[in-house]
DNA sequence: CGAAAAAATTAAGGTTGCGGTAAGCTGCTG
DNA sequence: CAGCAGCTTACCGCAACCTTAATTTTTTCG
């Protein structure tokens, strides 16, 4: 993916800052490049149309951009940057549990940002091109194939069945992405009756005892509490 | 195939769309594409003409991406790549069902799109080669020959009618990729009628106890409960 | 052209593994 | 410390699957 293909959201509440991230990004090659003040707006603006990344104010008038994060990444699978005025936020970013994949603190040098950006929009045209073709999930240990419909773990065959099969492939489709109970069982199930998040629980847990090293301290597919669950890609990621 | 050979179809109701992905395809050596607006516009091309790719929009006037597929597929054997709007439309691409072969989220970079052709064409081609011993495929314990719709297994000539050696076939084309009843009652079949998973069900068992050593316990066409059949097959895979 | 043979489909019965449910337990969190 | 969210285990019913058999359709051949 080119500067010049992508499109960006930025979300923050000061125009001088708005203004200044848009003039450097246009100069670096970026053209499609939207704007929204509050979070109310980019959920708005992430409903209009996709983005390839998004630049995340956490200080904003209403919603502040933790509580927004979730509800963006219900929208859409792109990579969000947290822009963060004290480092004390920076705290709540532990782990990136809200679905974030990048931060920033104020005052920045906005070349970095979208130097980070198109460093981050790289690496993922290129995962896109390598993955995903074939229907193949390589996630180091394990790899998932959506074809054969086979599972490895540490190159060995996994019997999986079909529901745990279904829900791990979901996962895999959206890796470092959140989904609560509710989510996942409409969208892997089929919506209809009403969710059972149990069965949901239980599912996870049967993908976990065959996926983690140890499924009582799950490193791959970890629970975020309050929040869902989320499937992290490790690996080739220079925060 | 290269693509200064290949006919490529393209099927989107955006002429903005489907004028930048032309553009594009024809910058990167594609000369022969066609174009439909809707799924009806696309039946009638590949009645007219036969192609070698073809890309279709999911989000289609009238009958969508997803409903025309399978009527695509009792036409024409050409891989097909969808192109899915929202990441939810994904869900329904599990295992690729429908008879698709790829897919791209929208926005996409048009750029990969044509490598992802190129790729799958030059797959193609060369598996088409290296199978020069045309139309026979060679599964060790058994020897399926096309052309002369001959069986034979452990060097020794099995009858096999008709509708058997169809299903065999199209598992032979398709090696260690899964299938549903419903799948196999279409593209083997063609469609049509509401298919008969009981029908899928007892060819699966002729073929069964024709090339397995052990027909209740199978080793060459295994049962995926739940997801499907597919016809395994040792070491070198294209998928 | 009609009867017999083969093949395809439909029907029926038996078996099993899976998926959902529930229930008890653990450990955060306020 | 109480309440709640999540974990873990076990169990049971059902649906998916297998297999055989009967019936209909197609093909073959006298």
């Amino acid at each position: 993916m080119q500067a010049n293909e992508a499109t960006v959201l930025l979300v923050d509440d000061e125009p001088t800052i708005v203004r200044m991230l848009k003039k450097v990004l246009e100069k670096e090659g970026f053209v499609h490049i939207d704007t929204a003040a509050t979070g109310e707006e980019a959920l708005a603006a992430c409903d209009r149309r996709s983005y390839d990344y998004i630049v995340l104010d956490v200080m904003l008038p209403g919603q502040s951009g933790f509580e927004i994060c979730p509800k963006l990444r219900q929208r859409t699978d792109a990579p969000i940057l947290f822009l963060t005025a004290r480092s004390s936020d920076l705290d709540k970013l532990s782990g990136f549990a809200l679905g974030g994949d990048d931060y920033v603190t104020k005052p920045f040098n906005p070349l970095e940002v979208a130097a980070r950006i198109k460093a981050k929009l790289r690496r993922v045209a290129k995962s896109a091109e390598s993955h995903a073709t074939q229907g193949v999930y390589d996630f180091g240990r394990f790899r998932l194939n959506e074809l054969s419909g086979e599972l490895t773990v540490e190159d060995r065959r996994i019997p999986c069945p079909a529901q745990v099969f279904q829900l791990l492939l979901f996962f895999c489709k959206h890796p470092n992405r959140i989904f609560n109970k509710q989510e996942l069982y409409e969208r892997v199930w089929g919506g209809s009756g009403c969710s059972d998040d149990n069965t949901v629980m239980v599912h996870i847990y049967r993908i976990r005892e065959r996926i983690e090293r140890n499924p009582a301290e799950p490193e791959l597919l970890v629970t975020v509490r309050g929040l869902g669950y989320k499937l992290v890609r490790g690996g080739n990621d220079d925060v």
